[in-house]
DNA sequence: ACCTGAACACCGTTCAAGT
DNA sequence: ACCTGAACACCGTTCAAGT
C-alpha cells in the first residue's frame, strides 16, 4: 500500500464509517483521524473528500434526511394528517437511531438539499389543505421544531453515556421537591404515544386557526 | 503568584467566564484550558471546581435555566396561557442570547434542579386548568420540546459562523427546486410572531383535547 | 487526483509535588 | 484545600512530497 491514485473509497463510504463510529463510541469519538483509521487511510487523505470536519458532519445530516420517504408524504392517496404523522415519526426514529444525531443537527446550519426538500414537502402538505401560504410555512416550521425538540429531549432524558454517577444530582433534594413530575413519571408515559398525542394537538390547533382565521 | 490555598474564584465566576468565551468565540472555543487562561489559572486548577468539562457544561445549562422567572409563571394573577407565553418566550430568548447555547442543552442530560423545576412548573400550570395529570405531563413535555426545537432551528437558519462560503450548497440547483419555501420566505416571516403563533396552536390543541377527552 | 509523513497549534485529563 | 508543572494520549488542519 503506497501512495498514488487509489480511489478505493467514496464520500458515502466515509459517511457510513463515521456513523458506525457515532453509534459505537458516541459523538466525541467521531474524529477525522478516527474515521480515517477505520478506513485504513491517513488523516490527511480525508481532506481529499471533505474540506473540513464540519463538512463531514453536514454530509452526515444530509444522509440521515435522505432516508426520509418524501414521496410517500407527497402521495395524496391517504389524508395529509396521516402522511404527516408517518413522516414525523420517521424523522424522529432516524434521529433516535444513532445517539448524538441531534447534536449533529443542532451544531450547524440545516440548509442542505434534503433539509430544504423536507421543508418544501411540509409546506406543500399544509397548503393542500387550503391553508394560506404564510400559515403553512409557520406550520411547517412548527412541525420541524416539534420533531427536533422531541428528539433532543429524548436523548436528554436518556440515562446518558456522559453522566458518570458522581456527576449526577446529589441527595440534597431531601423531600420530593417535584411531586407532580414524580407522580406523572409513576403513570409510566410512553414516549411514542406522547409524541403522537402532542403532534395531534398541534395539528388540531392548525385546524382551528384555518377554520376561524384571525 | 505561587501555589497555595487562594480561593480567589468561585464556580459561578468560572461559569460566567465560560459564557463570555461562548459568546465571543463560539462553542468550540469553550475549553478547559481557555477558561482557565481567561481567569489566570492553570488548566489543572479547574479540576478543583469541576470534575470534568462535561460538569462545567452542565453547570452552564443550569445557570441559563436559573434566570427563568418561575415565580412569575406560578403566580395565578394572570391567565395561565399568558404566563406560559411569557415563560416560553423567556426561555427562547435565553437560548438565543448566546450562540451555541442549544448545543449545550442538546449535548447532555437535562436533569439539573432548575431543569426539573421548570418541568414541575409547567405541569402545575396545566393541571391548574383542570387538565388530567397524564395529559398535563405530556403537554409540559410538548412545550419544552417546542421551545427547544424552535431555538435549535433559529441557530440552524442563522447565517452560521461555521459555514464558510466554499462549504455552502453549490449552484447545481439550477431551477428553483423549492418554490413554496422561497415564496414563503418572500413573505418575510417574523420569527417571534411565528413562535407565538405556533405556541398558540399547540395550546388550542390542548384545549380541544381537554374539552372533549378521548 | 489521491495519498503519505512530518509538523503546528491545540485539546481533556492525570499525577506528583508544593503551600 | 488550592494550586503548579510536567506529562499522556489525543485533536483539526497545513504543507511539501511522492505516484
Amino acid at each position: 500500500m503506497k501512495p498514488g491514485p487509489r480511489r478505493s473509497i467514496s464520500q458515502a463510504d466515509i459517511v457510513d464509517s463515521a456513523f458506525e463510529i457515532l453509534e459505537q463510541k458516541g459523538f466525541a469519538a467521531v474524529s477525522v483521524r478516527g474515521v480515517a483509521a477505520a478506513l485504513g487511510l491517513t488523516p490527511t487523505a480525508m481532506y481529499t473528500y471533505f474540506p473540513s470536519k464540519n463538512a463531514l458532519l453536514r454530509a452526515m445530516v444530509e444522509q440521515v434526511l435522505s432516508t426520509l420517504d418524501l414521496d410517500a408524504a407527497r402521495h395524496s392517496g391517504t389524508p395529509w394528517r396521516d402522511r404527516l404523522h408517518a413522516l414525523a415519526a420517521e424523522l424522529r426514529a432516524r434521529l433516535a437511531e444513532h445517539t448524538g444525531a441531534i447534536v449533529l443537527v443542532t451544531s450547524g446550519p440545516l440548509d442542505g438539499p434534503h433539509a430544504r426538500a423536507l421543508g418544501e414537502t411540509l409546506i406543500a402538505g399544509f397548503t393542500s389543505e387550503r391553508m394560506p401560504l404564510a400559515d403553512a410555512a409557520r406550520a411547517a416550521h412548527a412541525v420541524r421544531a416539534h420533531v427536533l425538540g422531541a428528539a433532543a429531549l429524548d436523548v436528554a432524558e436518556r440515562p446518558g453515556e456522559a453522566s458518570v454517577a458522581a456527576e449526577r444530582t446529589p441527595l440534597w433534594t431531601e423531600a420530593t421537591a417535584y411531586p407532580l413530575t414524580e407522580a406523572a413519571e409513576a403513570l409510566g408515559a410512553d414516549d411514542d404515544a406522547g409524541f403522537a398525542w402532542a403532534l395531534d394537538r398541534l395539528l388540531d390547533g392548525f385546524a382551528t386557526a384555518t377554520a376561524a382565521p384571525h
